[in-house]
This record gives C-alpha cells, structure tokens and sequence, in this order.
DNA sequence: TCTTTTTTCAAACAATCGTTTAAATATTTT
DNA sequence: AAAATATTTAAACGATTGTTTGAAAAAAGA
C-alpha cells in the first residue's frame, strides 16, 4: 500500500503542487479571504472541485501550504542556533547571535525567491495578521515550540534577569520582526529604488541590530 | 440649510452612530472581512439597508470609522510633540520623547477605553495589515503627514546623521509599534492574569525603552 | 395643517463563496 | 486485457455577500 501511494501521489503531485503554489501566491498578495477556490483553481488550470479533492477544505490547504513554507525555516532557525552554540561551548551567546538565528533563515529565504510572487516575508506577516481563528492553532504549533527554545537561549545569556524582562523584550523582538516583514513593502520608498537582493540583506542586519539593542536595553535599563 | 442640517442630523445621529459603533467592534474583532453589512445592522438593531443610506458604501462606512478613531489620537501625537518641543526650546529633542509623543497617546486611548470591546490598538494594527488595498490610501492620508513630522524631528536630534539611517530605523520603530499592538493580545500571557490599566501602562513603556534603544543604536552603530 | 424632506423598513437583486455530487477519464494493479 | 483505484470534470447545491428598490413612517419646514 505504501508502495502504490508513493507512485499514485508523484503522479497527482503535478496538480497538487500547483494548487499548493498558487495557493502561495494568492495568500501572499490577498491573505486568507484573498484565496478563493475558484482563484486558485482558475490560477492552477485546474477543475473546481479538485481542490476539494485533494485538500478537502480551502482550511486545510491553507494550512498545508503554510506548513510547507514556514517548516524549512524553522528548521534553520533552530539549526543555526545550535550551530552557534556550538562554535561556542559553555559561553553564553551574544543577545545579536541568539536573534541573528532567528531573522537570519527568512532573510536568505526573500534571496533565493526574491522575483517570485509568492513572498514568504509577506506569508508569515499574515499568519500572524489575519483574523481568521483557525491561526490561532498555526501560531502555537509553529512559533510556540521555537519560541520557547529562543526564550530559554536567551535566559543563558542573561541568568540574573528578571523573567518578566525576558518575556516582554522578547514579545518586543518579534513584533519587530513581523512588523518589519509585514510592511516590508515599504522598502522600495525606503531605498529609492534601489530595492534588491542587497537591499534585502541590508534590511535584514539593520533589523537584527535594531532588535538586539532594543532587547539589550530592555534588559538593563530599569523602568 | 446650515440650520436645517445640524438639527436634523443630530436626530439621525443615533443610528448613524450606532452603526460605527458596531463597525467598530466588529473591524476590531474580525477585520474588513468581518464586517458584514447585515453584521452590523443586526448588531445596531436597525434594518438592512440603513447603512447603505447612511455611509453609501460597505468602505465609506469603515473609512469613516477609522478616521472617527485615529483622527483624533494623531492630533494628540502632533500637540505632545508641539508640547515637548515648547518645553525645551532651542535644544534638540531626546529620542525618548520623540517616540513618547509617537507612542503615548495610543495607551492613552487604551486605558480610557479598557473594557471596551473596540480597541484602538486592534483597529490601528488591523489598518496596517489587512489585505484591502483602499486602506493603502488611508496609511497614506493618517500616517504619511505624521510621519514626515517625526521624521523632521528626528533629524534635528540627529543633524550629522545620515538619512539612510533614520529612514531605515525609523521604519523599523512604526514596525515594532504597530507589531507590538498587533500582538497585543499576548499581554495576558506575558503578565500572567494581572492584565490590567497598570499592564498597558508598563508595556507603553517598555514599548517606549525598547523602540527609542533601538533606533539610537541604529543611528550609532556601523554596520 | 399641509407639504417637503429625511429616515426606516421589508423584500429582493445579482454575484460570489465553499462544498458536494455523480459521471467520465486516466492510471495502476492484478 | 481486465479489474480496481485514482484523478479529473461539469454541474449544481445552499448559504452569504454588498447593494438596490420602492413604499411606509417619522420629522421638519411652510
């Protein structure tokens, strides 16, 4: 049975994939109300009810697709963290280090797609934007584990701070991170055109800079 | 006809209201999406088709309802920043104060309206991520002016700085603001229950610390 | 009071949504 | 080749969307 799975599935992949591909893309430009059935079936030259047939809800392909995108990089997120600490054993990782393995893998993902409609920088702004509940279940299941890896990195770095500080700047450095991503956009009036790869880059260490020393402030600075 | 108009309007102003009221709870909640035209005139307890008499147009409604909200909060933005630079004339604002001006009078808004179930911080985060493209023309109209404000501030604080990097790093501060609001709702968890008026208090505060440390490294550090 | 204007209301409009059905086609297995 | 399974397809389902209509009701002006 698995045999005949595998080889049923690489045929009907073809179709799949590209549900799951124009389903990407519409959810990037027009969030979770953007992608209509129809759309993504018009948009991946296919029947209305394949869908249906292959997902079973317009949910569940969603879900799929994010869960498809966001793994990887949460994947080299935690990679990159370990491999950090292992350049460095029994000291604590600086505060940039610990975020720099966090902003890091989405930054060299924009690169490798940067021509591509389908951005993931816009994807994960709006797994955490829109108002669809059924995120909810996302957000814990993708940034509730990674979350509490960092959080415990960061209570390394930091052994005699007060756990409120930790909590509250690190709820800080994410909403920066997806603020940052989500109006990303922007970055063409900010650059005057000079909107590239480089650009991309330039953003990304600003952004890990940026947030680390607000983190660091956050940490020492008392209210 | 002037005469006419209040007097009459002011009759119709309680169903009129009513309607933004509800407009404003259910953007608040759901988003654009979530604002269903029979939605709110159920809610308002008037018929179906009052709100189309009254605002013309599902995005009529809702434009005007969040110019009814932020309006009034990026006039206290302006008068605080005004009201600083009074009180220090002729020296350069701290950068604290200039994103305390910025930031402040949103918690302001919080703490008047805690219980309510139409929260400013919901609305103005949703006005930056919902997938509507009019609200393209509203960040523009609300924010593009006051941007230029704070901007100019800025670069009075900052006059050998290069402007790179306050555009770059005051890009990242809107972000963190406008993320930390949109993210909001994680207060509960960070405080653990004691989620109250003093809760909002100490995160427009730390949001403060955190935005202002941020941007000062930006400005100072080479990358 | 009578006329005019403003506001409310029930009903229906056309369009779109996610989903389902059942038959036709393609593919794989036996 | 025949049988079984997997996939695609056209058509329709019921529900919901924003909007419009035209008449009733309320309020204001004369």
């Amino acid at each position: 049975m698995n045999s005949t799975c595998t080889t049923k599935r690489s045929i009907g992949q073809k179709t799949k994939a590209r549900l799951l591909r124009t389903t990407e893309k519409l959810f990037a430009s027009h969030g979770f109300a953007g992608v209509t059935m129809r759309g993504v079936e018009t948009m991946a030259q296919t029947n209305i009810a394949s869908a249906n047939y292959h997902f079973g809800t317009k949910e569940a392909m969603v879900l799929e697709m994010l869960n498809s995108k966001i793994g990887p990089i949460n994947k080299k997120r935690k990679e990159r963290l370990a491999e950090a600490k292992h350049n460095s054993p029994n000291k604590p990782l600086p505060t940039s280090e610990i975020f720099r393995a966090l902003i890091l893998p989405v930054g060299q993902e924009v690169q490798i797609h940067f021509s591509s409609q389908s951005n993931i920088v816009n994807i994960i702004s709006r797994s955490f934007t829109e108002p669809a509940s059924f995120l909810e279940k996302i957000h814990k299941r993708f940034f509730g584990e990674l979350s509490q890896i960092f959080i415990d990195e960061l209570k390394l770095t930091y052994p005699d701070a007060n756990e409120d500080d930790i909590y509250w700047n690190f709820h800080f450095a994410i909403a920066s991170m997806l603020g940052a991503f989500a109006q990303h956009h922007r970055l063409k009036d900010l650059t005057q055109g000079r909107c590239n790869e480089n650009a991309v880059t330039e953003m990304i260490e600003r952004l890990i800079n940026f947030v680390s020393s607000g983190f660091e402030a956050g940490m020492n600075k008392k209210l």
